[in-house]
DNA sequence: ATCCGTATCT
DNA sequence: TAGATACGGA
């Protein structure tokens, strides 16, 4: 994150007016506006990953002060805050940071000052990749220390690839640092996905595709396996086809915001699967694939009661005039499903 | 020797 | 959970 290009910043303010103004200024940014504190958090919560950074207001109409960055604190959302005020008592600006903020800007914004948001962004990345290496030293302290050296035999530690460094005590224990995907990192590496034919999205060419400094094969390849869980149970819970353009459930949330509530959702669609899990057609269908189709479904209601949209965002139809079960087919055989998995992964990516 | 994919670890 | 590491095998 050299800059402000390409950053994704969360505006929450209740007054429009200066939403507008800030929006403006950030111009450069993938941002998104905000006026009710409510959908910032479930914004939060459902697409936190798309997020690197909330800029909020102190005071909100209904609200008490603070109150977004107390919810955000509360519920261990990992992104740096920002407040801002009109209010420039120095009490004020002590007890935002003491909560928690990571700055403190008076109104009106100067776009000097919108200019140094991407900063908090590599502290807070810098902080977390602290805070697990910190974890695991403190986890393997003394004992682990001699269970590793006795581990294996194997290799104990092998350098990574380039890092010239000049080894001045063999001793020195080189910790390679955590390497945090942020939606910057994880941008490049879709981008690189995207421009490479799918049979040679492998974790070398993905690392020279991307072309980011300090990154290893191994970081990359790391990423990659998550990134392949992710569609692969991403597809399975879809289940249905999104129509909307394909973006990997982590750009611009915007696309995803939801127009209906879980619960209104749930109410339009639970008839519509109902009448499909009772047409003739899906009657044909041998019991097994049925109560597969059956349970699947049991699950999507489930999930949209619990896990807010995140389950079924607003831009996923259902086309009344698809067969639930045909869909489902495909991928609930396990039998003849474990043929290029990896490939068929990269390829939902073109769609 | 290189590096990929998967499993496992923290 | 996310990212690192180990390792078998191509």
């Amino acid at each position: 994150m050299k800059s402000l290009e390409g950053l994704n910043v969360l505006v929450v303010d209740d007054d429009a007016t200066c939403l507008k103004i800030i929006g403006k200024m950030l111009r450069s940014c993938k941002y998104i506006e905000c006026i009710d504190v409510n959908e910032a958090l479930n914004l939060l919560r459902s697409y936190l990953k798309c997020f690197d950074l909330v800029l909020t207001d102190i005071t909100m109409t209904g609200m008490k002060d603070f109150q977004l960055l107390d919810c955000i604190l509360q519920e261990n959302i990992d992104l740096p805050v920002v407040m801002m005020s009109v209010d420039d008592k120095i009490e004020t600006m002590i007890k935002s940071i003491q909560k928690g903020a990571y700055f403190y800007l008076t109104k009106p914004l100067k776009m000097e000052q919108i200019m140094t948001l991407w900063q908090f962004v590599m502290v807070k990345n810098y902080e977390k990749s602290i805070g697990k290496r910190d974890n695991i030293s403190q986890n393997s302290m003394t004992p682990s220390l001699i269970d590793q050296s006795s581990r294996k035999g194997k290799h104990i530690m092998k350098t990574h690839g380039k890092q010239p460094m000049k080894e001045n005590k063999k001793v020195l224990k080189e910790i390679n640092p955590i390497v945090v995907w942020d939606s910057y990192l994880h941008g490049k590496f879709i981008e690189a996905i995207q421009s490479i034919v799918p049979h040679r999205a492998v974790p070398k060419n993905i690392l020279e595709k991307m072309n980011v400094p300090g990154l290893t094969r191994e970081n990359v390849a790391s990423h990659l396996q998550k990134f392949r869980l992710y569609i692969k149970k991403r597809k399975e819970k879809d289940f249905y086809r999104t129509l909307g353009g394909d973006n990997h459930g982590f750009s611009n949330p915007t696309q995803f915001v939801p127009l209906k509530t879980p619960s209104q959702m749930v109410q339009q669609i639970a008839p519509k699967m109902q009448q499909k899990m009772l047409t003739p057609t899906t009657k044909a269908i041998n019991f097994k694939t049925y109560y597969k189709s059956w349970t699947k479904y049991q699950l999507m209601l489930f999930n949209a009661h619990n896990n807010s949209l995140s389950s079924i965002p607003s831009n996923i139809h259902i086309e009344s005039s698809q067969p639930v079960i045909l869909m489902n087919r495909n991928h609930m055989n396990d039998e003849n499903a474990s043929e290029g998995s990896n490939q068929s992964d990269i390829d939902t990516l073109n769609d």
